[in-house]
DNA sequence: CAAGATATCTTTACGGCGCCAAGATAGAGT
DNA sequence: ACTCTATCTTGGCGCCGTAAAGATATCTTG
Protein backbone atom coordinates (compact mmCIF):
# COMPACT_ATOMS: atom_id res chain seq x y z
CA UNK A 1 0.00 0.00 0.00
CA UNK A 2 1.43 3.11 -1.15
CA UNK A 3 1.95 6.29 0.89
CA UNK A 4 -1.26 8.59 -0.53
CA UNK A 5 1.58 11.47 -1.47
CA UNK A 6 0.82 13.34 -4.46
CA UNK A 7 1.24 10.80 -7.40
CA UNK A 8 4.92 12.06 -8.13
CA UNK A 9 7.93 8.94 -9.07
CA UNK A 10 8.31 8.37 -5.46
CA UNK A 11 10.82 5.52 -4.12
CA UNK A 12 10.33 2.96 -1.89
CA UNK A 13 9.67 4.00 1.30
CA UNK A 14 9.81 7.21 2.30
CA UNK A 15 8.32 8.94 -0.46
CA UNK A 16 11.52 10.78 -1.83
CA UNK A 17 13.86 10.96 0.98
CA UNK A 18 16.45 12.96 -0.93
CA UNK A 19 13.61 15.90 -1.62
CA UNK A 20 12.52 16.04 1.88
CA UNK A 21 15.94 16.10 3.89
CA UNK A 22 16.94 19.08 1.78
CA UNK A 23 13.86 20.95 2.24
CA UNK A 24 14.64 19.57 5.68
CA UNK A 25 18.19 21.52 5.82
CA UNK A 26 16.64 24.47 4.65
CA UNK A 27 14.45 24.88 7.26
CA UNK A 28 17.25 24.13 10.30
CA UNK A 29 19.26 26.63 8.46
CA UNK A 30 16.40 29.10 8.64
CA UNK A 31 15.36 28.48 12.56
CA UNK A 32 19.13 28.10 13.70
CA UNK A 33 21.69 28.91 11.45
CA UNK A 34 24.70 27.80 9.76
CA UNK A 35 26.04 26.28 12.79
CA UNK A 36 23.36 24.04 13.64
CA UNK A 37 23.52 22.22 9.99
CA UNK A 38 24.34 18.82 11.07
CA UNK A 39 23.70 15.64 9.20
CA UNK A 40 21.75 14.54 12.34
CA UNK A 41 20.12 17.58 12.91
CA UNK A 42 18.34 17.65 9.30
CA UNK A 43 17.52 13.49 9.48
CA UNK A 44 15.64 14.46 12.59
CA UNK A 45 13.87 17.29 11.42
CA UNK A 46 13.11 14.78 8.22
CA UNK A 47 11.75 12.41 10.97
CA UNK A 48 14.29 9.46 9.96
CA UNK A 49 17.70 7.47 11.81
CA UNK A 50 20.68 9.65 11.68
CA UNK A 51 21.92 7.62 9.18
CA UNK A 52 18.95 7.39 6.03
CA UNK A 53 20.77 10.50 4.57
CA UNK A 54 23.60 7.90 3.94
CA UNK A 55 21.34 6.01 0.66
CA UNK A 56 20.94 9.47 -0.88
CA UNK A 57 24.09 11.34 -0.22
CA UNK A 58 27.47 10.14 -0.30
CA UNK A 59 28.57 12.62 2.93
CA UNK A 60 27.84 15.66 4.50
CA UNK A 61 29.01 17.97 1.65
CA UNK A 62 26.95 16.13 -0.71
CA UNK A 63 24.09 16.86 0.99
CA UNK A 64 25.52 20.73 1.70
CA UNK A 65 26.49 20.59 -2.26
CA UNK A 66 22.41 20.04 -2.90
CA UNK A 67 21.28 23.03 -0.48
CA UNK A 68 23.61 25.35 -1.76
CA UNK A 69 22.39 24.18 -5.71
CA UNK A 70 19.32 25.32 -4.28
CA UNK A 71 20.51 28.48 -3.58
CA UNK A 72 22.41 29.30 -6.78
CA UNK A 73 19.01 28.48 -8.53
CA UNK A 74 17.11 30.65 -6.17
CA UNK A 75 19.77 33.63 -6.63
CA UNK A 76 19.65 32.73 -10.57
CA UNK A 77 16.14 33.93 -10.07
CA UNK A 78 16.44 36.91 -8.36
CA UNK A 79 18.93 37.81 -10.77
CA UNK A 80 16.75 37.06 -14.04
CA UNK A 81 13.96 38.45 -12.17
CA UNK A 82 15.82 42.20 -11.58
CA UNK A 83 17.10 42.09 -15.11
CA UNK A 84 13.39 41.69 -16.77
CA UNK A 85 12.82 44.62 -14.82
CA UNK A 86 14.81 46.95 -15.04
CA UNK A 87 13.77 50.05 -17.34
CA UNK A 88 17.31 50.28 -19.35
CA UNK A 89 20.00 48.50 -20.44
CA UNK A 90 22.18 51.02 -18.25
CA UNK A 91 20.30 50.78 -15.51
CA UNK A 92 20.56 47.23 -15.66
CA UNK A 93 23.56 46.76 -14.17
CA UNK A 94 22.66 49.00 -11.32
CA UNK A 95 19.89 46.45 -10.74
CA UNK A 96 21.51 43.15 -10.82
CA UNK A 97 23.79 44.48 -7.88
CA UNK A 98 21.31 45.53 -5.75
CA UNK A 99 19.51 41.94 -6.19
CA UNK A 100 22.51 40.21 -5.57
CA UNK A 101 23.07 41.80 -2.60
CA UNK A 102 19.25 41.91 -1.20
CA UNK A 103 19.19 38.02 -1.86
CA UNK A 104 22.34 37.31 0.24
CA UNK A 105 21.03 39.78 3.14
CA UNK A 106 17.35 38.27 2.61
CA UNK A 107 19.06 34.80 3.10
CA UNK A 108 22.54 35.05 5.00
CA UNK A 109 22.58 31.30 6.15
CA UNK A 110 22.33 30.04 2.70
CA UNK A 111 24.34 32.73 0.99
CA UNK A 112 27.17 31.43 3.67
CA UNK A 113 26.56 27.92 2.67
CA UNK A 114 26.81 28.33 -0.79
CA UNK A 115 30.18 30.08 -0.51
CA UNK A 116 31.57 27.76 2.43
CA UNK A 117 30.61 24.61 0.03
CA UNK A 118 32.04 26.39 -2.71
CA UNK A 119 35.25 27.44 -0.85
CA UNK A 120 35.88 23.70 0.17
CA UNK A 121 36.29 22.94 -2.88
CA UNK A 122 37.90 25.66 -4.25
CA UNK A 123 35.50 25.39 -7.18
CA UNK A 124 32.27 27.76 -7.92
CA UNK A 125 29.85 25.14 -9.30
CA UNK A 126 29.01 24.75 -12.87
CA UNK A 127 25.77 25.97 -12.52
CA UNK A 128 27.50 29.39 -11.85
CA UNK A 129 29.77 29.73 -14.97
CA UNK A 130 27.72 27.69 -17.19
CA UNK A 131 27.64 28.63 -20.50
CA UNK A 132 24.43 29.95 -21.41
CA UNK A 133 21.90 30.13 -17.66
CA UNK A 134 24.28 30.38 -15.19
CA UNK A 135 24.35 33.92 -13.28
CA UNK A 136 27.63 34.67 -14.13
CA UNK A 137 26.76 35.50 -18.06
CA UNK A 138 23.72 37.02 -16.70
CA UNK A 139 26.16 39.70 -15.67
CA UNK A 140 28.39 39.14 -18.60
CA UNK A 141 25.58 39.12 -20.84
CA UNK A 142 23.80 42.27 -19.33
CA UNK A 143 27.61 44.24 -19.43
CA UNK A 144 27.46 43.70 -23.45
CA UNK A 145 24.08 44.78 -23.58
CA UNK A 146 25.35 48.28 -21.46
CA UNK A 147 27.57 48.92 -23.99
CA UNK A 148 30.57 46.81 -23.28
CA UNK A 149 32.85 46.30 -26.65
CA UNK A 150 31.87 42.26 -27.03
CA UNK A 151 34.94 41.72 -29.31
CA UNK A 152 37.35 42.34 -26.26
CA UNK A 153 36.54 39.16 -24.77
CA UNK A 154 39.08 39.57 -21.91
CA UNK A 155 38.07 42.74 -20.78
CA UNK A 156 34.55 41.22 -20.75
CA UNK A 157 35.71 38.55 -18.47
CA UNK A 158 37.52 41.12 -16.80
CA UNK A 159 34.26 43.66 -15.97
CA UNK A 160 32.07 40.79 -14.93
CA UNK A 161 34.53 39.29 -12.48
CA UNK A 162 35.30 42.52 -10.95
CA UNK A 163 31.64 42.93 -11.10
CA UNK A 164 30.73 39.97 -9.55
CA UNK A 165 33.48 40.39 -6.64
CA UNK A 166 31.96 44.03 -5.77
CA UNK A 167 28.61 42.55 -5.38
CA UNK A 168 30.10 39.50 -3.28
CA UNK A 169 32.42 41.65 -1.13
CA UNK A 170 28.90 44.15 -0.60
CA UNK A 171 26.84 41.27 0.18
CA UNK A 172 29.54 40.02 3.12
CA UNK A 173 30.26 43.31 4.38
CA UNK A 174 26.47 44.30 4.64
CA UNK A 175 26.07 41.78 7.29
CA UNK A 176 28.86 43.56 9.99
CA UNK A 177 27.10 46.27 12.09
CA UNK A 178 29.82 48.31 11.58
CA UNK A 179 28.13 49.83 8.39
CA UNK A 180 24.88 49.80 10.32
CA UNK A 181 25.28 54.29 10.67
CA UNK A 182 25.71 54.00 7.00
CA UNK A 183 23.01 52.71 5.86
CA UNK A 184 21.07 55.05 8.05
CA UNK A 185 23.15 57.75 6.64
CA UNK A 186 22.40 56.68 3.33
CA UNK A 187 18.37 56.41 4.26
CA UNK A 188 17.90 53.05 3.91
CA UNK A 189 19.40 49.45 3.13
CA UNK A 190 19.17 50.04 -0.56
CA UNK A 191 20.09 52.98 -0.83
CA UNK A 192 23.37 52.18 0.76
CA UNK A 193 23.62 49.41 -1.27
CA UNK A 194 23.31 52.07 -4.27
CA UNK A 195 25.61 54.50 -2.66
CA UNK A 196 28.82 51.75 -2.59
CA UNK A 197 28.22 50.54 -6.08
CA UNK A 198 28.29 53.83 -7.27
CA UNK A 199 31.52 53.97 -6.25
CA UNK A 200 32.63 50.73 -8.10
CA UNK A 201 33.11 50.09 -11.60
CA UNK A 202 29.54 48.05 -12.55
CA UNK A 203 28.73 49.73 -15.78
CA UNK A 204 31.35 50.27 -18.53
CA UNK A 205 33.20 53.42 -18.00
CA UNK A 206 30.87 56.27 -18.41
CA UNK A 207 33.39 58.98 -19.25
CA UNK A 208 36.70 59.10 -21.91
CA UNK A 209 39.33 56.32 -20.94
CA UNK B 1 62.98 25.16 39.03
CA UNK B 2 62.10 27.50 36.28
CA UNK B 3 62.01 26.46 33.33
CA UNK B 4 64.79 27.81 31.17
CA UNK B 5 63.20 30.02 28.77
CA UNK B 6 63.64 33.46 28.18
CA UNK B 7 63.26 35.75 30.93
CA UNK B 8 59.87 36.75 29.91
CA UNK B 9 56.72 37.46 32.48
CA UNK B 10 56.13 33.92 32.36
CA UNK B 11 52.93 32.01 34.45
CA UNK B 12 53.17 29.13 36.36
CA UNK B 13 53.74 26.15 34.76
CA UNK B 14 54.32 26.05 31.02
CA UNK B 15 55.28 29.63 30.10
CA UNK B 16 52.78 31.32 28.20
CA UNK B 17 50.66 28.83 27.48
CA UNK B 18 48.16 31.16 25.76
CA UNK B 19 50.70 32.69 23.47
CA UNK B 20 51.85 28.60 22.47
CA UNK B 21 48.32 27.46 21.99
CA UNK B 22 47.80 30.63 19.26
CA UNK B 23 51.17 29.70 17.68
CA UNK B 24 50.06 25.77 18.02
CA UNK B 25 47.06 27.03 16.08
CA UNK B 26 48.99 28.91 13.25
CA UNK B 27 50.65 25.79 12.41
CA UNK B 28 47.90 23.33 12.80
CA UNK B 29 45.60 25.65 10.22
CA UNK B 30 48.82 25.86 7.71
CA UNK B 31 49.62 21.98 8.00
CA UNK B 32 45.80 20.77 7.90
CA UNK B 33 43.83 24.08 7.09
CA UNK B 34 40.75 25.56 8.58
CA UNK B 35 38.19 22.35 8.98
CA UNK B 36 41.15 21.00 11.09
CA UNK B 37 41.50 23.67 13.42
CA UNK B 38 39.69 22.01 16.25
CA UNK B 39 40.58 23.24 20.33
CA UNK B 40 41.98 19.84 20.76
CA UNK B 41 43.93 19.54 17.65
CA UNK B 42 45.51 22.81 19.07
CA UNK B 43 45.93 21.33 22.49
CA UNK B 44 47.52 18.37 20.98
CA UNK B 45 50.07 19.99 18.66
CA UNK B 46 51.06 22.30 21.91
CA UNK B 47 51.22 19.37 24.14
CA UNK B 48 49.15 19.96 26.46
CA UNK B 49 45.66 18.11 27.15
CA UNK B 50 42.64 18.99 26.12
CA UNK B 51 41.30 21.19 28.56
CA UNK B 52 44.18 23.11 29.27
CA UNK B 53 43.21 25.89 26.65
CA UNK B 54 40.24 26.49 28.81
CA UNK B 55 42.24 28.46 31.21
CA UNK B 56 43.61 30.86 28.64
CA UNK B 57 40.33 31.47 26.74
CA UNK B 58 36.83 31.09 27.51
CA UNK B 59 35.80 28.95 24.77
CA UNK B 60 36.90 27.21 21.26
CA UNK B 61 36.07 30.71 19.82
CA UNK B 62 37.96 32.96 21.76
CA UNK B 63 40.94 31.11 20.67
CA UNK B 64 39.92 31.75 17.41
CA UNK B 65 39.25 35.57 18.23
CA UNK B 66 43.26 35.59 19.44
CA UNK B 67 44.02 34.02 16.18
CA UNK B 68 42.22 36.51 14.34
CA UNK B 69 43.39 39.17 15.75
CA UNK B 70 46.96 37.90 15.02
CA UNK B 71 45.87 37.98 11.10
CA UNK B 72 44.24 41.37 10.96
CA UNK B 73 47.82 42.73 12.24
CA UNK B 74 49.48 40.99 9.59
CA UNK B 75 47.49 42.31 7.45
CA UNK B 76 47.58 45.67 8.74
CA UNK B 77 51.48 45.65 8.65
CA UNK B 78 51.29 44.33 4.92
CA UNK B 79 48.91 47.59 3.98
CA UNK B 80 51.81 49.47 5.65
CA UNK B 81 54.47 48.19 3.80
CA UNK B 82 52.73 48.53 0.46
CA UNK B 83 51.59 52.29 1.10
CA UNK B 84 54.98 53.23 2.32
CA UNK B 85 56.45 51.54 -1.11
CA UNK B 86 54.02 53.36 -3.11
CA UNK B 87 55.30 55.99 -5.47
CA UNK B 88 52.75 58.42 -5.43
CA UNK B 89 49.27 58.80 -3.47
CA UNK B 90 47.41 57.71 -6.61
CA UNK B 91 49.15 54.74 -7.10
CA UNK B 92 48.82 54.18 -3.26
CA UNK B 93 45.23 53.16 -3.61
CA UNK B 94 46.05 50.09 -6.29
CA UNK B 95 48.96 48.57 -4.25
CA UNK B 96 46.89 48.59 -0.97
CA UNK B 97 44.45 46.56 -2.99
CA UNK B 98 46.69 44.43 -4.71
CA UNK B 99 49.05 44.07 -1.40
CA UNK B 100 45.31 43.02 0.69
CA UNK B 101 44.55 40.31 -2.02
CA UNK B 102 47.99 38.72 -2.45
CA UNK B 103 47.86 38.82 1.54
CA UNK B 104 44.49 36.77 1.65
CA UNK B 105 46.05 34.56 -1.54
CA UNK B 106 49.16 34.01 0.90
CA UNK B 107 47.55 33.20 3.68
CA UNK B 108 44.04 31.37 3.11
CA UNK B 109 43.45 29.57 5.60
CA UNK B 110 43.90 32.86 7.70
CA UNK B 111 42.03 34.49 6.04
CA UNK B 112 38.76 32.75 6.37
CA UNK B 113 39.55 32.09 10.00
CA UNK B 114 39.99 35.87 10.25
CA UNK B 115 36.21 36.71 8.15
CA UNK B 116 34.50 33.64 9.91
CA UNK B 117 35.08 34.84 13.19
CA UNK B 118 33.83 38.33 12.32
CA UNK B 119 30.88 36.28 10.14
CA UNK B 120 29.77 34.42 13.53
CA UNK B 121 29.49 37.56 15.75
CA UNK B 122 28.36 40.27 12.94
CA UNK B 123 31.12 42.69 14.11
CA UNK B 124 34.38 43.10 12.56
CA UNK B 125 37.10 43.27 15.14
CA UNK B 126 37.62 47.37 16.87
CA UNK B 127 41.10 47.11 15.77
CA UNK B 128 40.02 46.74 12.16
CA UNK B 129 37.91 50.13 12.47
CA UNK B 130 40.04 51.88 15.45
CA UNK B 131 39.77 55.67 14.89
CA UNK B 132 44.24 55.34 14.44
CA UNK B 133 45.94 52.64 13.10
CA UNK B 134 43.19 50.45 11.57
CA UNK B 135 43.59 49.26 8.02
CA UNK B 136 39.93 50.69 7.36
CA UNK B 137 41.54 53.95 8.53
CA UNK B 138 44.67 53.19 6.26
CA UNK B 139 42.42 52.91 3.38
CA UNK B 140 39.93 56.47 4.24
CA UNK B 141 43.62 58.43 4.82
CA UNK B 142 45.20 57.11 1.27
CA UNK B 143 42.00 57.83 -0.16
CA UNK B 144 41.71 61.46 0.90
CA UNK B 145 45.71 62.00 -0.09
CA UNK B 146 44.85 60.34 -3.97
CA UNK B 147 42.32 63.34 -4.19
CA UNK B 148 38.59 62.30 -2.44
CA UNK B 149 36.76 65.44 -0.51
CA UNK B 150 37.53 65.02 3.04
CA UNK B 151 34.82 67.31 4.13
CA UNK B 152 32.14 65.13 2.88
CA UNK B 153 32.64 62.45 5.15
CA UNK B 154 29.96 60.35 3.67
CA UNK B 155 31.20 59.77 0.39
CA UNK B 156 34.59 59.44 2.26
CA UNK B 157 33.33 56.52 4.05
CA UNK B 158 31.28 54.75 0.99
CA UNK B 159 33.76 54.90 -1.09
CA UNK B 160 36.24 53.66 1.47
CA UNK B 161 33.81 50.54 1.98
CA UNK B 162 33.63 50.50 -1.53
CA UNK B 163 37.38 49.85 -1.79
CA UNK B 164 36.94 47.47 0.91
CA UNK B 165 34.17 45.24 -0.63
CA UNK B 166 36.07 45.29 -4.25
CA UNK B 167 39.17 43.89 -2.17
CA UNK B 168 37.20 41.07 -0.40
CA UNK B 169 35.42 40.48 -3.25
CA UNK B 170 38.43 39.61 -5.87
CA UNK B 171 40.17 37.79 -2.40
CA UNK B 172 37.28 35.27 -2.44
CA UNK B 173 37.44 35.03 -5.90
CA UNK B 174 40.79 34.27 -6.50
CA UNK B 175 41.00 31.08 -4.66
CA UNK B 176 38.33 29.91 -7.04
CA UNK B 177 39.35 27.73 -9.77
CA UNK B 178 37.67 29.05 -12.67
CA UNK B 179 39.56 31.77 -12.36
CA UNK B 180 42.99 30.39 -13.54
CA UNK B 181 42.45 30.83 -16.90
CA UNK B 182 42.29 34.76 -16.37
CA UNK B 183 45.36 34.84 -14.42
CA UNK B 184 46.98 32.85 -17.21
CA UNK B 185 45.82 35.33 -19.61
CA UNK B 186 46.62 38.44 -17.63
CA UNK B 187 50.29 37.06 -17.78
CA UNK B 188 50.13 36.37 -13.68
CA UNK B 189 47.66 36.43 -10.42
CA UNK B 190 49.12 39.90 -9.46
CA UNK B 191 48.85 41.50 -13.25
CA UNK B 192 45.02 39.56 -13.24
CA UNK B 193 43.86 41.29 -9.68
CA UNK B 194 45.14 45.17 -10.60
CA UNK B 195 42.97 44.25 -14.57
CA UNK B 196 40.55 43.88 -11.92
CA UNK B 197 41.25 46.46 -10.05
CA UNK B 198 41.29 48.38 -13.12
CA UNK B 199 37.46 47.66 -13.61
CA UNK B 200 36.21 49.04 -10.05
CA UNK B 201 36.63 52.38 -8.07
CA UNK B 202 39.14 51.99 -6.48
CA UNK B 203 40.68 55.25 -7.22
CA UNK B 204 38.21 58.87 -7.03
CA UNK B 205 36.78 58.93 -10.26
CA UNK B 206 39.22 60.09 -12.74
CA UNK B 207 37.34 62.22 -15.05
CA UNK B 208 34.34 65.01 -14.25
CA UNK B 209 31.23 63.60 -12.50
C1' DC C 1 1.08 -15.06 -7.61
C1' DA C 2 5.42 -16.80 -5.44
C1' DA C 3 10.22 -16.06 -4.45
C1' DG C 4 14.41 -14.14 -4.76
C1' DA C 5 16.88 -9.73 -5.55
C1' DT C 6 17.41 -5.04 -4.32
C1' DA C 7 16.88 -0.64 -2.50
C1' DT C 8 15.63 1.73 1.76
C1' DC C 9 15.79 2.54 6.48
C1' DT C 10 17.17 1.30 11.55
C1' DT C 11 20.22 -0.18 15.03
C1' DT C 12 24.45 -0.25 17.01
C1' DA C 13 28.96 1.25 17.49
C1' DC C 14 33.49 3.87 16.87
C1' DG C 15 36.42 7.82 17.31
C1' DG C 16 36.59 12.85 17.53
C1' DC C 17 34.58 17.06 18.96
C1' DG C 18 33.44 21.14 22.61
C1' DC C 19 32.94 21.55 27.21
C1' DC C 20 32.49 20.74 32.31
C1' DA C 21 33.67 19.14 37.06
C1' DA C 22 36.79 17.17 40.18
C1' DG C 23 41.31 16.23 41.48
C1' DA C 24 46.46 16.82 41.30
C1' DT C 25 50.41 20.05 41.23
C1' DA C 26 53.37 23.76 41.35
C1' DG C 27 54.42 28.53 41.92
C1' DA C 28 53.23 33.01 44.96
C1' DG C 29 52.25 35.35 49.24
C1' DT C 30 52.50 35.43 54.07
C1' DA D 1 56.89 26.42 56.42
C1' DC D 2 52.02 26.87 55.34
C1' DT D 3 48.37 28.27 52.79
C1' DC D 4 46.35 29.96 48.70
C1' DT D 5 45.52 30.14 44.07
C1' DA D 6 46.41 29.66 39.31
C1' DT D 7 47.53 25.95 36.22
C1' DC D 8 47.09 21.58 34.20
C1' DT D 9 45.23 16.52 33.98
C1' DT D 10 41.76 13.03 34.24
C1' DG D 11 37.39 11.35 33.27
C1' DG D 12 32.96 11.92 31.54
C1' DC D 13 28.81 14.05 29.07
C1' DG D 14 26.24 14.65 24.80
C1' DC D 15 26.89 15.83 20.13
C1' DC D 16 28.98 15.00 15.65
C1' DG D 17 30.13 12.24 11.04
C1' DT D 18 30.33 7.77 9.44
C1' DA D 19 30.53 2.67 8.86
C1' DA D 20 28.67 -2.18 9.35
C1' DA D 21 25.04 -5.22 9.99
C1' DG D 22 20.32 -6.31 10.40
C1' DA D 23 15.28 -5.45 9.30
C1' DT D 24 11.77 -4.20 5.94
C1' DA D 25 9.43 -2.86 1.99
C1' DT D 26 9.32 -2.59 -2.93
C1' DC D 27 10.74 -4.30 -7.58
C1' DT D 28 11.61 -8.13 -10.68
C1' DT D 29 11.44 -12.45 -12.59
C1' DG D 30 9.31 -16.73 -13.38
Amino acid sequence: MRHSQTAEARPYHHGDLRRALIDAARRVLEAEGPSALSLRAVAREAGVSPAAPYHHFKDKGELMDAVAHEGWDLLDAALAAAKAAASSSQAAMSELGVAYVCFARQNPALYRVMYDTARDREDLPDQMRGDEDGAYCKVRDTLVEAGADPADTLDIELATTAAWCSAHGLAEMAGFTQFDHLKVACGGEVAFFRAVFQHMGLVPKPCAE
